[in-house]
DNA sequence: ACGGATTATTGATATAGATCAATAATCCAT
DNA sequence: ATGGATTATTGATCTATATCAATAATCCGT
């Protein structure tokens, strides 16, 4: 990991547009409480448990979120994205709820929650920024939750591939996302022999083309039909599914 | 469901120590953009799939967040209490995700998408508050990511058991929360069968009491390791478990 | 207080997906 | 390229929890 000046540039609390309406004594006094930093695959921002002293806003990259149980079982709890927060579930607890892994090159800023304080307090327009980052990841959660709760295992292996799409790349080609059968099956609550079955079997199907490390959409709109409900509408009820739980 | 005159009090968006730093003209127009309402049990705010138009601030009472998949399988997201936001969700997406529907009787306000972006625009103590809220119903939906994707049927009853304590209330007292059998199970993504059975095999331990419409604690500490993870260390391993999945 | 309706409990059985196990494919360092 | 390590696939079996079914308890309107 290595730290370096913050060029600021297209993260939640630095993008440019927001300085718009900014002094140059603002830009700067917002700059210096960033702290720009890189990681590599694998390598963790913090783990479940640390203490929270930094929250993080994710500029290039992709990252896991995980959970884990004594035992050993672990859950993804949400894959983040470029433009996303880190972290801001800790805006008062004392300690990072879940473990934060690159799953990609990343850069990473990082800043203190009394920075962020702050800064939010005496700029509107990121305030609007960290709120409509948080709602949508409040809504990721909330699918995962459906996902998790009421749906088989072929509706969330479809359900998952489909989720995929919006993190961009071409919709034909192969999704932006190398994640292992043993990685999905963390974020489905699934083992990672059933992720291979339903996977194997819908590439019998030619829903999906798979192959370790990347996965491209065949059949999309079968796949919205054994996933129940639509991806993107979320939750809009369209059609009736045979399915008994 | 009755509109009535906002007596500004007590909500995300009204509570009086907002108010502090505000002029008597700020505080008349973000009355003026407060709707109040009331609504009785069972009744429901806004439906899954309805264009979003408002965005509600719980101030009293109990509301359950709903999701179906068209077989009419039913997954519980959330139960939310006063001060949370509701449907923060559609600050960008044309309709709501869930289902809002009241447990107790409930007050809520309701404001518009653009207001609400004035207010934050121009008050900046209440986006943070609004962050704040978000913030805490995200940590919410990460838990029952975790007590979903990886538990074990006693310890899903376990950890939502535990999870009703910060709702307030005695803590050796009822746990003030009224939900069905079926309502538990549709919330921890189980049959009402098997959430009777564990919960019969939790009484007869000596772990909880419980009847129709209460829930008591009687052994916190043996729930505890049940649930393998504490509640409100949130995901901060402690000790060992013995549990297969 | 009564009776129909709803909700909870309890039991018997079925099954989706976990677990255990072996092989096959692919990756990566030398 | 080669070989050991990791990851994915496929098969056989097991089990936690769903499903089906029958009471039992409790609620609520008259």
């Amino acid at each position: 990991m290595a730290t370096c000046s913050c060029e600021v540039k297209a993260c939640v609390l630095c993008e440019d547009r927001l300085y718009a309406g900014l002094s140059k004594e603002q830009i700067c006094q917002l700059r210096e409480h960033l702290i720009r930093e890189l990681y590599e695959p694998r390598e963790a921002l913090f783990r479940e448990g640390d203490p929270a002293t930094y929250l993080f806003a994710l500029r290039h990259g992709q990252l896991k979120l995980t959970s884990s149980m004594p035992d050993g079982r672990q859950q993804i709890l949400r894959i983040a994205v470029a433009g996303q927060l880190l972290g801001i579930e800790t805006f008062k607890g004392p300690r990072y709820p879940f473990t934060a892994e690159a799953l990609t090159d990343v850069v990473a800023c990082k800043i203190s929650h009394d920075d962020l304080r702050n800064i939010i307090e005496s700029n509107p327009a990121i305030s609007l920024r960290v709120i409509e980052t948080l709602s949508h990841e409040l809504d990721q959660a909330e699918s995962l939750i459906r996902d998790l709760g009421l749906k088989t295992a072929p509706e969330k292996v479809s359900s998952f591939v489909l989720s995929l799409v919006p993190l961009g790349g071409d919709p034909n080609g192969d999704l932006p996302l190398r994640l292992s059968r043993r990685e999905i099956a963390e974020m489905l609550g699934l083992t990672e022999e059933t992720v291979s079955r339903v996977m194997a079997d819908f590439a019998r199907k030619k829903l999906i083309g798979s192959g370790r490390g990347f996965i491209r959409i065949l059949d999309r709109k079968r796949l919205e039909e054994i996933n129940g409900i639509d991806v993107n509408t979320a939750g809009h009820p369209r059609r009736a599914v045979s399915a008994k739980r």
